[in-house]
DNA sequence: CTGAAAGCGCTTACAG
DNA sequence: CTGAAAGCGCTTACAG
């Protein structure tokens, strides 16, 4: 049987309340008496239950966490950075998932009706935006990890300079003289792939901009599809890794030469980008920090520090390798 | 205000425990009422506060998990598996990692103690098995996911079949001709690694074997001293895909083609192994499986069904690509 | 079949 | 500084 308050209260002949005090408040307790609490809590290895504590104050210290899937290359960077500025605060977090569609949908809302969370962290699914903002309505603490650049004006949250990173890439390709790039983006759709690509444009300008899906695929067909038609390209911006890992196998099997017949910039720094060959020059998004980032935040506005609206901007970083 | 028990019970013009009886029980109600308490639970959309039931149940409905690391490359996967098998049953899943040393340890320690979850499910960071027994002796159900091959007969788990993985390896390079096999393997001191070794020698005998840390480097370097060395092999048995993905990249360096010169066999199937060039044969571990395996296991047992200390071993399966 | 009451393990005014 | 009591929102014997 776990030992309970009334235990330590009886076995330090005192009353719950100045137990429950010494553990909370602290203060308006004599020292003496707060000592010998002490002395039996620690002796009997007592630790108030989470479920009680939290039906009597009305919260759980315990923040959720929502996200499209753990399976993307980046996403467990991103979570760990959560997992670690959650642990330091000493609050659970608990995952969720939007794998599963409407099913996941509906058991994640049914966690936050039952009241399972006092505050929420999320990377939007697609399409899931509405019941996030459902929540935040009902005044659920919730800070956005925007991952595709869609700023949220009413919500709080993390974002990254995706501009700035485009930018970045261009100037390296830019000082390496190349004037010729082929780009190959994401989806349209995203704010980051237009923001890259605004960033890029303002040093260099693409002989042939290509869009598709953030797979190694596209990055191998658009290279393809790109000597095929004969483009005279001497470099490649890459709108993430695996768009860049799949150029740099479609270059090497048409014998061209990484970086010197053409320059490869990717974007992200996965692990795999230290691993290509040559291994990839990249424009580094701060996966971990922007998850520890937003954590934090959340976590200070559960403590009572307000929640501004204006975007927690990290810096991403052009990471150079061998491939530009 | 969040809707409670009594303003259902008020509106239904019923008791609360009645108003229990049809979310729990569901039987000894009559019919009628249970109707018009349904009809009255779904126009003011009642959940029940979790924090609530659990403390008049003593349970909480929840499952932790406890994992070395996020951002190993596999991990998202057993995750994804365990996520989906903990949501279809309603369950929250609570996640906790070890990568910040004791002080993690400790902090999820603290949340067993808590009483935060009712099961757990560990891929045991090295060091901590300690506490892991601790808390199975203390009454918690337990499932281990066993990554690395090391049997404990004393908890439930989930593996997978190393032994017949390696000698499904061997199989294919010995049907391909390759009688001198380089051997490049993780840290002995894992089961796993043994396994795998033990299962490819019932097939073939290997020309050298060495062994590294589970990376990409380890693979190079392998590959770069066994041509040293000047060692005839004529195929490579890789532990897991990075070090396949080192050797690849070392022979490639070498003017080595691959698979004519060398075949080369891997262990995981990672995402990247479809992407490496050649694209990789392998090994396939069912990760997900193995999580979505573990959480049933668990789940069952928190249902009541015997957990059996009988490992739940998933095969794994060779994946033939280009590489062998 | 149904309700009143006790209890789960805490916290927090309210008195003193 | 400290305790008795009420309350958080449920469940579950116990009567009827």
């Amino acid at each position: 049987m776990p030992v309970t308050i009334s235990d330590v209260a009886r076995a330090a002949g005192v009353s719950k309340s100045t137990v429950s005090r010494v553990l909370n408040t602290g203060a308006e307790v004599d020292a003496a008496t707060a000592v010998r609490v002490r002395e039996v809590i620690d002796a009997l290895g007592y630790v108030p239950r989470l479920g009680a504590v939290g039906l009597a104050r009305g919260s759980s210290r315990t923040i959720g966490m929502f996200i499209p899937s753990l399976t993307w290359p980046w996403m467990g960077e991103v979570v760990q950075g959560v997992a670690d500025a959650v642990e330091a605060a000493g609050y659970g977090m608990l995952l969720f998932t939007a794998g599963g569609g409407p099913r996941s949908t509906a058991h994640f809302t049914a966690q936050f009706s039952a009241r399972a969370f006092d505050g929420l962290l999320v990377i939007v699914p697609e399409g899931s935006l509405g019941p996030v903002l459902d929540m935040h309505r009902r005044g659920l603490p919730v800070v956005l990890i925007d991952d595709h650049g869609h700023h949220r004006p009413e919500l709080p949250s993390v974002a990254t300079t995706n501009r700035a990173g485009g930018a970045a890439a261009a100037a390296r390709l830019h000082a390496a003289g190349r004037r010729r790039p082929l780009v190959v983006t994401g989806p349209p759709r995203f704010g980051c792939v237009r923001d890259r690509l605004a960033g890029f444009r303002t040093a260099l300008r693409p002989a042939l901009s290509l869009d598709g899906e953030f797979t190694e695929e596209t990055g191998r067909t658009a290279v393809e599809h790109a000597l095929a038609r004969g483009v005279g390209f001497d470099s490649v911006f890459a709108h993430n890794d695996l768009i860049a890992a799949g150029a740099l196998r479609a270059l090497r099997a048409a014998g061209r030469t990484v970086p010197d017949d053409v320059a490869v910039v990717g974007f992200d720094d996965l692990p795999m980008a230290r691993h290509t060959d040559p291994a990839l020059t990249t424009v580094r998004q701060p996966m971990r920090a922007m998850g520890a980032g937003a954590a934090q935040l959340l976590l200070d506005g559960l403590g009572g520090a307000p929640l501004t609206r204006e975007p927690l901007v990290l810096p991403t970083e052009l990471v150079v390798r061998d491939s530009a």
